[in-house]
DNA sequence: TATGAATGAGAGTTCATTCAT
DNA sequence: AATGAATGAACTCTCATTCAT
C-alpha cells in the first residue's frame, strides 16, 4: 500500500523515454525518504535531511524535483493516488454507507501516520495540480454521495465536500493524539457519520466543492511564506 | 476580555519582589505585541517582528521570556485565561446545555480569530506551565459536564476532555475555511453536540484529563525541532 | 582621498539617532572590507568573503544593508562622492580646459584601481538612487562644458554626456592594461581631448543625458540575472 | 563568415587521427551553441545551457573542451578567425586607409552584436592557444600600419596594437549604448581615427605586441577566480 | 563515444539567541 | 533594566565538473 510507485519516474519525463536505472532508483529512494522525512517531522525537514536519508546528494534531489514544493507535491500525489485508489474500491463498494465508512475510516488511519500527508492535504502548495487530484477523487465520492442518498442512508442537503470536512475533523484528533491515544478518533467517528444520516437538516449549507478546493489550498501562501 | 493580565508579571519573577512598573509595562507590550503578530501570522513570525510591534528592544523580550516558545505560551495562557473565564461563566450558566453550548462555540469563535491560538493549542510548547492552565480550565468544565449529565441532557460516557475535542475538531474546519466559508464550521456544530446527547453509546472510551493534556503537548518536540 | 567617510554612518538611519560606537565601527570596517574585495576581485565576490575581511560575521553585514547590491551601492555611492567632490572642483577651476582635463584624468585615475567601481559604474544596480548621483555629477560637467564652449575651447557640439563617454573609454583601456602597462591610457587621453576641441564637427550627434543615465543602467539586469 | 571551422577540430585531438565523423559534427553543434548563447547572455550562461541548446548531453561538451573556459576561447578564436579574415580582407585593400577603417568599423560592429565576444575579448581567458591567435590578426594590421605610414595617412609612432586599442574603446561604448543608442559609438571613431593621423605626436608609447597579448588575458585569473 | 545523472561546494539570505553598550 | 548590534548555523537553490551507464 505504501511501496514506492516506480512507475511515477516514466511520467516524470513524460512518455519520451524510460528513465535510467540509477536515476530511477535514485528518485525512488528520494521519495521514500521524503516520505519517511515528511511523515516523521513535516514538511519544514530541510532537503538536506531528506537527501542524507536518501543517501544521496542535495543536487540529485534539485535534479528530479525543481524545488522542495515539487519534492513535498509529488510525495503527495503518491499517498493521494492511495487515497484516490481507496475512494474508488470504496465507491464501487455494494453497500453505499459501508462504502462511506470504509473511505473515512481508511483516509483517517492513513493521514494518522503521517504528519507531512496531512499538513499537506490542509495546506497544498501546488494549487493547480493538486485540483486535478483533488477532482480525481472528489468524483468517486460524488457518486458514492449519490448512492447513499438513493439508499435511503445519506440526508439529502448532505454533499461530497461533508465527507472531506469529516475526514479532516476526525485527522486532527488522530494527529494530536496519535502518540497517546492513537485511536481516540474512533470515538469521535459514529457521531459524525450519524450527522450525515437521515435526521434534522444541517443549519448551515454546505461548501461547493470549488470552495472546498479553495479551502484546501489556504494555507498555500502562509506555508510558501513560511518557507515550508 | 482582552485586556493583558498584569498581575502575570509577577509570576515571571518569582513572588520575590514585585516587578519595576516600567517593566511591568513592557511585559503588557510584549505580550499585546505577540498576541496581535501571532494572530496575524502564526507562531513562524520572528521575535525582532514581535518586539518592532512591541516598541522594544529584542533583548528585553528575552529577559522576560526565556526564549520564543516561553513568550508564545504567555501569550497561550493569556487567551486560555479568556477561554477559563468563558468556561467558568459558561459554567455558572443556568442551563447546562445551554452552558455548553456557550462555551463550544465562544472557543471555536475565538480561534477562528487567531491563528497562533490555534497553532499553539494543537502544537503547545511547554507542558509544565501549561498544565496548570488547562487544570483550571478543565475544573469548570468538569462541573458543567457533570451537571449535564444530572440534567440528562449528557450521555453518561461522556467527559470533559470530550468538549475540549468538540472545540477542536470545529477550529480546524474554522480555520481551513477561514477564508472561503468562515462559518461552515456551524453547520458541524449540531452533529457534534448530538454527539454528546443521551442515545446510543461512544464505542471509544474518552481519553482521561492527563492524557488529554499530553495530547495537546505531543507537539512539543516537532515544533522545537522545526524551529517553529 | 579614499578614507572611509564615517559620517554616512549617520546617513544610514536617518538624523534619528546617532549609530552606536562598535556598529558604527563596524560598518565602517565593512565598507573598507567591501571596497577593498570589490576593488580587488569584482562584484561577484561573496558577501562571505567581505564579512570574513572585515572580521565580522555575515549576518552582522546583512544588519547594515538589505542585500549585496545595497552594499555595493553604498561602496559606490561612497566612490562617486568622491568623483562629484572632483567634478566639482574640477568645475570651479579658472580654466574649463584644464578643468575637464583634471577631471577627466582623475576619474580614469579612480576607476584604474577598482575593478568594482568600473563595473558598478557600466552597470549600475540600484538606478534610482544612483540617478541622483549621476544628476549631481552632471550638473557640474554641464557648467564645465558651457564654459569651455564660451571659452572657445569646445566645440558646439559637445555634451555633458561626451565627457562621460571619454572617461569611459579610458577606463577601459585602463582597466585592461591594469598590470601590464598601467599608464597606456595616457597615451589616448590627448586623442579623445583633441576630439571635444574646435574642428570638424562630429558626424552622430551625441546622446541626451537621460539616455546615457539609462546606458549606463544597461547592465542592470544583466548583473543581477548573474548573481552580481 | 559565421560559418563554423570545422577544421580546429583536428587540432582539439591532436594531428594524430581526423576526428570521427559523428564527433566533428557535435564539435560543430556545440560551437555554434556556444557562440549562440555566449553572445546572448554573456559567459555567465551555464554550460547545460549551451548543451541543451545544442542539443548534446553535457558531458559531450566535457569530452571536446576541458571546461567552460576552453569552450568559451574555442568559439572566441572562432570569432577572431572571422576578425582574422577581416583583418586580411581589410589589408588587401589598395587604400591604406580606408582598410583601416573597414577594419575597426567591422570589429565594432561584430562585437556590438555579442556580448560574450566582448566579455571575452576584455578578460580573455586561455592567452596560451590564444596567442597564435593574435599572431594571426596582428600580422596583417601591422602590415596596415605600416603601409598607412608610407602612404603618409598614418603617424610614425603609430603601431598595429593601437588598432587594437582603438577598436576596444569603441566596443565599450557599443556595448554600454547598445539598447538606447546602438550608434553612438560611430559618434567617436572619427575622432579615435583621426588620433592616428598624422599631426602632433602622442605622449605616451605604444605597448609591444607581447604587452598587448598579455594585457588582453590580464582578466584570465579574475574570470577564473569568479567562477565565470 | 555519447549521455545526462550525480555530486557538493558555495551563493544569498533569515532569524533565534547572546552580549556589549 | 533596556537596547539592538552581532553572531553563525541553517535553509533553499545553482552549476561546474565527474563518472556510471
Amino acid at each position: 500500500m505504501t511501496k514506492v510507485d516506480e512507475s511515477a519516474a516514466v511520467d516524470a519525463v513524460g512518455a519520451s523515454r524510460p528513465m535510467r536505472k540509477d536515476a530511477a532508483r535514485n528518485r525512488a529512494l528520494l521519495l521514500t525518504a521524503a516520505r519517511d522525512v515528511f511523515r516523521e517531522r513535516g514538511l519544514d525537514a530541510s532537503l538536506d535531511d531528506v537527501a542524507a536519508r536518501a543517501g544521496v546528494g542535495v543536487g540529485t534531489a534539485y535534479r528530479h524535483f525543481a524545488n522542495k514544493h515539487e519534492l513535498a507535491r509529488a510525495v503527495l500525489s503518491e499517498r493521494i493516488e492511495e487515497m484516490i485508489q481507496l475512494a474508488e474500491s470504496s465507491a464501487a463498494t455494494r453497500d453505499a454507507w459501508q462504502g462511506i465508512t470504509t473511505f473515512i475510516e481508511g483516509a483517517a488511519t492513513a493521514q494518522t501516520t503521517d504528519r507531512g500527508l496531512r499538513e499537506v492535504l490542509m495546506g497544498a502548495h501546488d494549487p493547480q495540480q493538486m485540483e486535478q487530484i483533488h477532482d480525481r477523487m472528489t468524483g468517486p465520492l460524488r457518486g458514492l454521495v449519490a448512492r447513499g442518498k438513493t439508499e435511503g442512508v445519506l440526508r439529502d442537503d448532505v454533499q461530497a465536500t461533508d465527507v472531506g470536512v469529516v475526514m479532516m475533523m476526525l485527522c486532527t484528533v488522530a494527529d494530536v493524539t496519535a502518540d497517546t491515544a492513537p485511536d481516540l478518533w474512533r470515538r469521535y467517528l459514529p457521531v459524525l457519520l450519524d450527522g450525515l444520516r437521515p435526521g434534522k437538516a444541517l443549519p448551515v449549507p454546505p461548501i461547493e466543492e470549488d470552495e472546498f478546493r479553495a479551502a484546501m489550498s489556504t494555507y498555500k501562501q502562509r506555508m510558501q511564506g513560511a518557507g515550508g
